[in-house]
DNA sequence: CTGCATCTAAGGCAACTTGCCTTAGAGTTA
DNA sequence: TAACTCTAAGGCAAGTTGCCTTAGATGCAG
């Protein structure tokens, strides 16, 4: 179990976790049949890997009370989130997270809901 | 100039287009000083390295006018910072753009203008 | 017009990442 | 006990990344 200094995840790591954060907890076996459909030994094998990376890596936590250890998300997916947003904010935009934002806003479809539901957002803010 | 297939852009890549966004218009000497604080060969040569792979993926353009080439970006910021919101979007948020909007509104620190700003862009919206 | 500095072009290289795979052996169940 | 499933440990090829070398073209100062 050596700590693993690369704090990336990889885009086959992201997409563990993404089952992970929809599933609460999942063995390897479980995570395979999300991901490919099936439980072919290479498969399989894959995330085996994937998991142990992602583990020494800190992202992901294991349950060794039963045979087959039991998977879980060490990391919220809006932290993730967060992480994600912090990095893009400081590598392009110097730190600050408004031009990410106009960005959205400017994007975004949104429906009268939403649009409403975010200038509640916005006057919450202190 | 073989068109390069991997659309990534590395940290020290990121770098230059930082620069290249800041300044329009940049040799590789100015680039290499403004990174480096000097234009010892090895960075110099680095930088050269890293401009021609930036140019191949096409976020790098390249005016051979002069005896130094000048370069300069061919994405704009703000669509390079879509881009990476897309793309985390897609990867995260099964696509969707409202957790990464309400990550930011949550957590950002507005002062009183850029929270009418922000209301005023919400408004914009149909 | 010659020598020196600067530039481009082409490509090598080691370290690392990534997805995939193998094997050995231990626990579980029929 | 045989067949099955699991973990642990680690190998491997392809690709990425940052750095570096060399050769030859272009520009400029004396």
């Amino acid at each position: 179990m050596k700590n693993d200094a690369n704090q990336n995840v990889s885009e086959t790591e992201l997409t563990i976790l993404n089952v992970l954060w929809n599933s609460q907890e999942a063995s390897i076996r479980d995570i395979t049949h999300n991901i490919y459909g099936n439980t072919d030994t290479s498969n399989y094998n894959t995330v085996q890997s994937l998991i142990n990376r992602l583990e020494n890596k800190g992202f992901v936590g294991r349950d060794r009370s039963g045979f087959a250890h039991k998977f879980f998300a060490q990391i919220k997916r809006q932290d993730f989130i967060n992480r994600q947003l912090t990095e893009i904010a400081d590598k392009v935009c110097g730190g600050s997270f408004m031009p990410l934002l106009t960005n959205l806003v400017n994007k975004a479809e949104f429906t009268e809901d939403q649009r409403n539901q975010l200038k509640r957002l916005i006057d919450q803010i202190d």
